[in-house]
DNA sequence: AGGCAGGCTTTTA
DNA sequence: TAAAAGCCTGCC
C-alpha cells in the first residue's frame, strides 16, 4: 500500500541514527524493516510518501505505530530557537525527519547492552547472530526467511557456546543476568511501562550490565520515553565542545531524548565529513 | 560517601 | 594500534 504521511520522515536518517541494528538497505530509499514476528519493505518514494508491502490493516495496526506517526515533530522541533541555540537549530535542521522508532522493550534491552563499547557494524553482527541462532523463523510477504529477536525464554535455553557464538565478549555475562530475571520473573517489561521516569531507570540500572547511558537508551527506544537521554562518548564531546557554559535540559524537557537523537545524528556525520 | 583508574572481549578503521 | 552509543570492581 502507498502511505501519505502527516509530515516529512527519512528513512535514511533514521537507521543512520543509530537507533535500529537490523533494518536492511535493499536500495537507494528502501529497507527491510523487522519487527517481531514480521518483516515490511518500505520504499521512500517521497519525502511525506512510503510505500509498504502490506495491507492497510496491518499499516494502521503495527508500522504506523512503530514510525511513531502519531506524534507532532514539527511542534516539538518549535522549541527549538535558531539564534538561542544554533548547534541545535542546526542538528535539527539537517536531520529533520529523524523519529524514535517504537521498538520492542526486551530487544532493546539486550541490544543496548551489546552496544557498550563497539561500533555500529559490531553491534550488527552480534544482534544477527543472537536472532539467526536463537529467534524464531518467520516469512514476509514475499517468501523470504528471517528470523526474530530471540524471546527471553529462547536466549535462558541456549547453550554457553551457542551464546558465546555471538562474539559477546565480556556483555555474555550481563545478557545471561539480565535474561535470567526476565525469564524468572524478577523483572517484566510491561512493569516498567507504569513506573516514572526516575523509578524506571533506577530498576533498569539495578540490572548488572545496564549502566545509565544503557538505561537511557532502553528508556527512550525501548519505551518510548521522549526525555530520556544517553549520554555516549559522543554526546560528552558535543556538550563539551559546543556547550561550554552547559546545555539547557529544562528549556527542553520533556523532549531531550528527541533532541539528543539530532545532535548524535548530526555530530557523527559533521565527524565523518571531517568537520569536527 | 562518592570519585576515579584499570580492565574487559572483539571488531573495525 | 587505538578506539568503539560503557560498565564493573577495587581503591582511596
Amino acid at each position: 500500500m502507498i502511505v501519505s504521511l502527516p509530515e516529512e520522515i527519512s528513512l535514511l536518517k533514521i537507521v543512520e541514527s543509530g537507533q535500529c541494528f537490523r533494518w536492511k538497505r535493499t536500495g537507494e530509499n528502501s529497507f527491510k524493516v523487522p519487527f517481531h514476528d514480521r518483516m515490511v519493505r518500505m520504499n521512500q518514494s517521497g519525502p511525506d510518501m512510503l510505500e509498504m508491502n502490506c495491507t492497510e490493516d496491518e499499516y494502521l495496526s503495527i508500522w504506523k505505530n512503530y514510525l511513531d506517526l502519531d506524534m507532532d515533530y514539527g511542534k516539538m522541533n518549535s522549541r527549538i530557537h535558531k539564534r538561542k541555540d544554533p548547534f541545535l537549530w542546526n542538528a535539527m535542521k539537517a536531520q529533520n525527519g529523524v523519529r524514535i522508532l517504537r521498538q520492542d522493550t526486551w530487544e532493546m534491552l539486550i541490544t543496548s547492552i551489546i552496544t557498550q563499547n563497539r561500533n555500529i557494524p559490531a553491534i550488527q553482527k552480534s544482534v544477527e547472530l543472537m536472532c539467526g541462532k536463537a529467534g524464531t523463523k518467520c516469512t514476509d510477504p514475499e517468501g523470504e526467511e528471517f528470523y526474530a529477536f530471540p524471546s527471553p525464554e529462547q536466549i535462558h535455553n541456549m547453550t554457553d557456546d551457542c551464546l558465546g557464538g555471538c562474539k559477546l565478549g565480556y556483555r555474555m555475562k550481563y545478557i545471561r543476568d539480565v535474561t535470567e530475571a526476565v525469564f524468572s520473573g524478577k523483572l517484566s517489561m510491561s512493569d516498567l511501562q507504569a513506573l516514572s521516569d526516575e523509578e524506571c531507570c533506577k530498576k533498569l540500572v539495578a540490572l548488572n550490565g545496564v549502566g545509565e547511558k544503557v538505561a537511557a537508551c532502553v528508556m527512550l527506544f525501548g519505551l518510548h520515553r521522549l526525555n530520556a537521554f544517553p549520554m555516549d562518548v559522543w554526546m560528552k564531546r558535543i556538550l563539551e565542545n559546543e556547550y561550554p557554559d552547559g546545555y539547557p535540559f529544562k528549556s527542553y524537557s520533556p523532549y531531550n531524548g528527541v533532541f539528543q537523537q539530532y545532535m548524535f545524528a548530526y555530530y557523527r556525520e559533521l565527524a565523518q565529513k571531517g568537520q569536527r
